[in-house]
DNA sequence: GGTCACAAGGGGTACACGAT
DNA sequence: ATCGTGTACCCCTTGTGACC
């Protein structure tokens, strides 16, 4: 009630600065039910003291709790605030880590593919130190581009005989079903064994 | 013994409003 | 326009009963 409030609040004062023999007197007389209330008092001052300290670590400890206007100076937010902001930064940090994480596997993966590629150039640099004069007598650049031409030629007469350029959606039909026909492996391979066999008879 | 919820009250601030 | 005053509101602290 008002009035027990007010008299413990009277009390209260009173007990920091001890005066009178007549509160003296009381407080040696003091009942069990009043030492268990200031015992609880201060139990829940101590608590409060806790949580108090706690609400202030979180304001030294996130960023964005760290007061900035700087026309406001030092002043203290309030303990909503407080929560509030060190919610936002603590859904940041796991955004963050998140990020960090995707980061890493990628770079896990170009690690991976690095070490693929490093494999296969030491093996192309051990190839050729076995065998330093292996690609001397290359192929003239004559030959590689009859080779060239006769794939080319191969590949336009299936092109030209399977394209229709009526309008852009015919013509975009056309070509993937070209691709898909006509630069297949196996018939790729076909190809180019052509050519070169036709060559080889032309050259002998 | 620790925690929570509640009521009461204090301090600060913004705002309206009348007096000057 | 400026100043003093009343009021509402927010935030915090404190004491205390109830509960585990």
């Amino acid at each position: 009630s008002v009035v027990s409030r007010a008299n413990s609040i009277g009390s209260t004062s009173a007990s920091s600065v001890p005066n009178t023999d007549d509160e003296d007197s009381d407080y040696q007389q003091e009942s069990y039910k009043d030492r268990r209330r200031r015992a609880h008092t201060q139990a829940e001052q101590k608590r409060r003291d806790a949580i108090k300290r706690g609400y202030d670590d979180l304001q030294t400890i996130v960023p964005t709790c760290q007061q900035q206007d700087f026309s406001i100076g030092s002043q203290k937010l309030s303990k909503a605030i407080v929560l509030q902001k060190t919610i936002d930064y603590i859904q940041f940090l796991h955004k963050e880590k998140k990020k960090q994480e995707e980061e890493v596997s990628t770079l896990r993966k170009d690690v991976t593919a690095l070490k693929i590629m490093k494999v296969n150039y030491e093996q192309i640099v051990k190839a050729h130190r076995d065998n330093p004069h292996e690609g001397k007598d290359q192929v003239s650049d004559q030959v590689k581009f009859n080779v060239f031409q006769g794939i080319m030629d191969s590949l336009f007469q299936s092109f030209n005989a399977s394209i229709s350029v009526a309008s852009f959606q015919e013509l975009s039909a056309c070509v993937f079903s070209w691709i898909e026909e006509h630069c297949k492996p196996q018939t790729l391979r076909d190809i180019v064994l052509g050519v070169l066999h036709q060559l080889k008879n032309q050259l002998y």
